[in-house]
DNA sequence: CCACGGTGTACAAACGAACA
DNA sequence: TGTTCGTTTGTACACCGTGG
């Protein structure tokens, strides 16, 4: 097969420092930054200056520096931030279509990166990228080869978005079984926190180590600003059995993260695995009484209300947040009957169930995606 | 001009004084 | 002596800017 450089086919060219302006200013164009390689959540804006260097919708952005060097990005249009660079077709009569070129880039990511030079921050190499070769078959594969990629690409995306609509169903669910917490309109009794808890205790200050310990140990890294406690990138740690009562979460416990920057204080999330695991100082536990069901309090600290309430507690000091274990209890809730908030935990419950086969399949397809490129750009 | 070393900052982990 | 909890220290990363 063919194969030409990706110096024979592109032009490369840094991006320059790019100025931010309000997203409601006039003549603008959108600002790209490495972020906006992953994902289109924020977009940015910036003026449709000519010092600055564009990047149009068949040209491939890279991301230059920091631990995503190698990231592709294409099919985005604006002018690129200063960590970014813009590969753009040299007029030659070469025969190659840029959508499959960036999905064999993408490929190579990992062999960019690896690749870097730099002491201390990775800077994608100029020359291992210029000399990498490109294997290029007839357009007809090409174009099919971009097809199949595409398709197995949207897959990944409707998993995607299928997961996130079960996130919003969990905050629908919770508004219309016991009404907005900020009106209670439903009239529930309000008690505070610490009337639904039969004890609070925070986690072991003990050192927790990268590989060997009896006990995984949550950090506060594992519980997500959105409520679920992750079992990813765990360390571990030995307790004797004194400790292991006071410092093991179980399943059904409220596990709170009581210090943290300011946004990030609060986040609460219920322990759902039968498997006991520890958990560290700056976590605080809850184990509720028979009054009420951690699933709902968790809910509740996580409803949009919630939120607000412990970013208005937090107390700020220099760069970080506090939420102690006193205040947590002081906070108000309202109380539907136990049966229903049993009710409401099943149902959680039940969509987790569902979240966690869509998740899996999502990991399969990603899985799938990356052999079949490896295969596809091996010829 | 751009390669490459540096800076600022947000998040996370750990420390250790104050308390019981 | 063990627990609480505010603060310090560590780490990773996005982005910057200068000298060759």
């Amino acid at each position: 097969m063919k194969e030409l450089k990706i110096q024979d086919l592109f032009q490369i060219s840094k991006g320059k420092k790019v100025e931010q302006i309000a997203n409601d200013s006039k003549d603008k164009i959108r600002y790209i930054q490495i972020e906006d390689l992953r994902n289109n959540e924020t977009i940015k804006y910036c003026k449709n200056d000519n010092k600055y260097i564009y990047a149009s919708k068949d040209d491939i952005i890279i991301a230059w520096d920091g631990a995503n060097a190698g990231t592709i990005g294409y099919n985005i249009e604006g002018a690129i931030g200063s960590t970014l660079a813009v590969l753009k077709r040299k007029n030659n009569d070469f025969a190659f279509n840029t959508a499959y070129v960036a999905k064999f880039m993408q490929s190579k990511t990992r062999f960019l990166r690896d690749n870097c030079t730099g002491a201390t921050i990775p800077h994608i190499s100029r020359k291992v990228l210029e000399n990498l070769n490109v294997p290029l078959p007839s357009m007809d594969v090409q174009n099919k080869i971009v097809i199949l990629l595409d398709k197995v690409q949207s897959l990944i995306d409707k998993r995607k978005a299928q997961i996130a609509a079960l996130s919003d169903l969990t905050h629908s669910v919770f508004l219309e079984m016991f009404g907005d917490p900020h009106l209670n309109n439903k009239n529930w009794p309000i008690v505070k926190i610490g009337d639904l808890t039969i004890k609070s205790q925070y986690g072991t200050s003990k050192k927790a180590s990268e590989f060997t310990g009896k006990y995984p140990i949550l950090r506060m890294n594992n519980i997500s600003y959105d409520g679920r406690v992750s079992m990813e990138d765990l360390k571990y740690i030995d307790l004797d059995e004194k400790e292991a009562k006071k410092y093991l979460v179980h399943k059904g416990d409220l596990l709170f993260n009581r210090t943290n920057s300011k946004e990030l204080v609060g986040k609460t999330a219920v322990y759902p695995y039968d498997e006991p695991v520890a958990f560290a100082g700056y976590l605080i536990k809850l184990i509720p009484n028979d009054k009420a069901n951690s699933v709902f309090i968790s809910a509740y600290l996580n409803s949009l209300y919630g939120k607000k309430v412990l970013l208005n507690m937090a107390k700020n000091i220099v760069g970080m947040a506090n939420i102690n274990a006193e205040e947590l209890k002081s906070i108000n809730i309202y109380l539907p009957p136990i049966e229903l908030q049993n009710e409401f935990a099943n149902i959680i419950e039940n969509i987790e169930e569902k979240r966690n086969i869509l998740n899996q399949s999502l990991i399969q397809l990603e899985n799938n995606f990356q052999s079949l490129m490896q295969r596809v750009f091996r010829g």
